[in-house]
DNA sequence: CCTACCGATCGGTAGG
DNA sequence: CCTACCGATCGGTAGG
C-alpha cells in the first residue's frame, strides 16, 4: 500500500497525506526558526532540525531545497501584516501626531509578535541571497519612507519641530527596532505597555 | 647571530623581533575583526584571516589559541573608553540636562568610533564563552545603570517627565545604539551631526 | 633550548 | 521518507 501511494502522480495524492506533508513542512520551519535563532544560522546544522523534528538529515531534502531556502522562506511575506496597517493609517483622516502615535504603536507591536523572525533576520541579513535581500530592504525602505513621510509633513505644517525627517525616522525605528534586543515575554512590561509608552515619547521627541 | 639570538632566554628578546610579532599580533586582529563583520564569526574561516595578512593558517596558531579566542580578544577593554567618558560625566557637576546631553553625545561617538566591533558584537554576541559573555553584558548594564541613573534624578527633581527611567534608558540607547546599522562613514551626516542632534533628541524625549 | 613559521594531515562535519 | 554515502572544507595540530 504505501509502495503504490509513493508511486501515484503528485496532484492525485490522498488528501490525508497532503495536509500530513504541510503540516510536516511547518514543524520542520518552526523547528528551523527556533534553531536558527538559538544557535544563529550558520552554527545551526540540518541535523540539528532533523532531530528536533524527528527525522533523518537527509529527508528535510524532501520538503526544502537547501537550508538557505529554509532561511528565505522564513521571511516571506513577515512583513506584509505590519507594513499594510502602517500604511492604512496613512491614508486614514487622523493629523500627523495622531498618525505617526499609531504608526509607532504598530511597529512596536508588529517587532514584539515577531521576535524570533526580527532577531533572526537582523542577524543573518548577510546570509541572503541577493533576490531575497533585496525583497527585505525594499520592505525596509518603504517602512522608513513611511514614517519619513508623515514625519516631513508634521515638520512642514508647524505639527513636528526639526528639518531632517529622515533622520528623525532613523532614530525613532531604531529606538522601536532595539526593543527585540530586550523585550522578555516574562517580564514587568505587557506589549501594549512598551508601545504606547514609545508612541507618547516618539510625539514627544518631535515636539516643540 | 641567529641561533645566538634564537638561545637566550626569553626576557631577554630581540626588541625588534618582539615588536614584529606583536605587530603580526595586532594585524592579525584587525584581519579578523574585519573578516568577522564581513562574514560573521561562522562564515569566517582561519585560513581567510590568514590569508589576509599573508600567513599560513596553521601559523595563526603561534598567536592565538583558537578562532574562538580571537573573538574573545576583539571586545577587551573596548569598551573602557565610552564607559569611562560616561561614568565621567556623571560624576562632574552639570545638571541633569547638561549631563544627559553629553552623555548621549559621548555614546553616539563611541558607537561610530567602533563601528566594526560593535556590529560585530551585536551578532556574534551568542559565540561567546560564559566568562566573556558576562563580561561585556555587565558591561552593557554599568552602561544602562549609568544613564538609568541621570534619568531617574532628573525624572525625580522635576528635570526630566516620566516615571520609568529604566525603559526611558532603554528606548534611548536603542535609539543611539541602532546608528550601527544605517551610519555610512560617507554619508551626507558626519559623527558630530548626528550625536549632537540625537543628544537634543533624547532631551527633547524627556521633556515637559 | 626558543622563535617563527612550513607542508601535511588530523578527526569531524558541512550541505547535498 | 531512509540509508549510505560524496566532495569540500572546517578548526586545529603534528613533526621538523
Amino acid at each position: 500500500m504505501a509502495r503504490l501511494v509513493g508511486r501515484v502522480s503528485a496532484p492525485t495524492l490522498g488528501r490525508r497525506r497532503q495536509r500530513r506533508s504541510a503540516e510536516r513542512e511547518k514543524s520542520i520551519r518552526a523547528a528551523a526558526l527556533r534553531i536558527f535563532r538559538q544557535k544563529g544560522f550558520h552554527a545551526a546544522s540540518m541535523q540539528n532540525i532533523a532531530d528536533a523534528v524527528g527525522l533523518y538529515k537527509g529527508s528535510l531534502y524532501y520538503y526544502v531545497s537547501s537550508k538557505e531556502e529554509l532561511l528565505v522562506r522564513l521571511f516571506e511575506g513577515r512583513a506584509d501584516q505590519v507594513l499594510g496597517e502602517i500604511r492604512a493609517i496613512t491614508y486614514g483622516t487622523g493629523t500627523c501626531t495622531e498618525q505617526l502615535r499609531a504608526m509607532v504603536r504598530a511597529y512596536v507591536l508588529g517587532v514584539l509578535r515577531n521576535l524570533d523572525s526580527v532577531r533572526v533576520y537582523l542577524r543573518e541579513e548577510h546570509v541572503l541571497p541577493p533576490a531575497a535581500l533585496r525583497q527585505v530592504h525594499d520592505e525596509q525602505r518603504t517602512m522608513r519612507d513611511l514614517f519619513e513621510g508623515v514625519i516631513g509633513h508634521g515638520m512642514r505644517d508647524g505639527s513636528f519641530v526639526g528639518t531632517d525627517p529622515k533622520l528623525a525616522a532613523l532614530a525613532l525605528l531604531g529606538m522601536c527596532t532595539w526593543v527585540h534586543r530586550w523585550y522578555r515575554p516574562k517580564g514587568r512590561l505587557t506589549e501594549t505597555a512598551i508601545a504606547d509608552d514609545f508612541a507618547d515619547r516618539a510625539i514627544r521627541m518631535l515636539s516643540v
